[in-house]
DNA sequence: CGAAAAATCAAGCGTTTGCTTGGTATAAAT
DNA sequence: ATTTATACCAAGCAAACGCTTGATTTTTCG
């Protein structure tokens, strides 16, 4: 039965010997582990990773099968078309971040404004920059290949993704640490960490928790 | 002797009629007019609102000279290849948009930095979301699809179009109107600009002005 | 054991793509 | 009037592309 419907919102981010070719058949399943669906989230790990360094267009299906060690025809077995297999990066990917941030925010609800920005940022940042996470640049870059059904459900997890920081910011401007409208401040901010997956190095000087610490100290004033 | 190499920097923003199928053979040479690569200009200028749309590799040539109203084999006429032309399109709109934005910092060389960061910022949003203007946003997300050392000279180009922002932004710090780092506040006010080539819209109640104005109170506290 | 399921290989089909080639129409230059 | 340069049309080629089909291998389950 190939071809289910999309399932597990949760991928693992282990990091697996991709280009070893593994035996034929019907896999090995593990006594402890749930082992459903490995293979179907290796192809969208090394996908998403060829996706994000050339571009949806640019990479064919036969790039994905040879990275994930298979031939020309496999792929489809795991999903019916590549636009199909770029949308479940996708929507995987945002499934992640929504949870993990939600993690956090719940984590302390009563927490100030200040520093529950300063968690939204450092975990954007890492949702963007850390390493096996290419879904949300992928999302930000290719979603445009998306077919108009996709792009509505990637719309929507976009929103639900973007939820927490409004109230935030809200607060942030009410005590007069932030001077801009909320909402424009909220695109700009956004814009603002979303470029750095154009020039952050992460062999370079700066850390994540610099980065974080370097944007809250051009977006806040202190009171 | 078709294919000379790149001419003509500052290409003009005219508004032709493009669909108009026009006659076959040698142009008309108005008498006052310089018409030379008219043609040229105009295949740059319908590429890069078709490369801007769909992305670079979702366009086919046809596409392109479709949309010029020529047939499938006459834009290699103009350019030898897809990328050269992709090439002639960023190059010509970094030109001009250099070009421009020295004009406004040459017209006023000892204003008050505050001042010429709103000349800049509000510069560069006519440049990214004025009408006719898809230069910028494909050398955002198109720029990848150019050989090494065309992205070499696009890079050089985008060093000279930074270079007024950077003595700016350090004058700035030194007033303590700017709190973080200059280079890293740099790259995160073009970040902020740049993103909203994904959500403007110019038909909707904000205005440039109202983006210039409200990015400066986000980035800039008063003394 | 034998049947069913899972995951792949091997081969190729039809279409699209960037680009080429050779000819042609029009206007400017001589 | 003839030549020359410009700008295009008409047709098509070779490669690459997404995807399909049918067989095959390996494991699990009854």
């Amino acid at each position: 039965m190939p071809h289910s419907s999309v399932r597990s919102p949760l991928p693992s981010f282990s990091a697996l010997p991709e280009l070893a070719k593994r035996p034929r058949g019907r896999p090995r399943k593990l006594p402890g582990t749930e082992a459903e669906g490995n293979r179907r989230q290796e192809l969208m790990q090394v996908a998403a990773r060829l996706f994000r360094q050339r571009g949806f267009d640019a990479v064919t299906t036969r790039d994905i099968a040879a990275a994930a060690g298979m031939h020309s025809g496999s792929p489809f077995y795991h999903f019916e078309t590549k636009g199909v297999l770029l949308f479940a990066i996708i929507q995987a990917g945002m499934q992640a971040a929504i949870a993990s941030q939600q993690a956090i925010v719940r984590s302390a609800p009563a927490a100030p404004p200040v520093d529950t920005l300063r968690a939204l940022v450092r975990h954007h940042y890492e949702v963007l920059l850390g390493p096996d996470s290419d879904f949300i640049p992928v999302m930000l870059y290719e979603g445009r290949s998306l077919s108009a059904e996709q792009q509505a459900a990637i719309t929507e997890l976009r929103k639900t993704y973007e939820a927490p920081w409004v109230p935030v910011l809200e607060a942030l401007a009410k005590d007069g640490r932030l001077t801009a409208d909320p909402a424009l401040a909220r695109l700009m901010i956004l814009g603002a960490l979303n470029w750095s997956v154009q020039w952050f190095n992460p062999h370079g000087p700066a850390s994540l928790s610099t980065l974080t610490d370097q944007a809250l100290s051009l977006f806040l004033r202190t009171p």
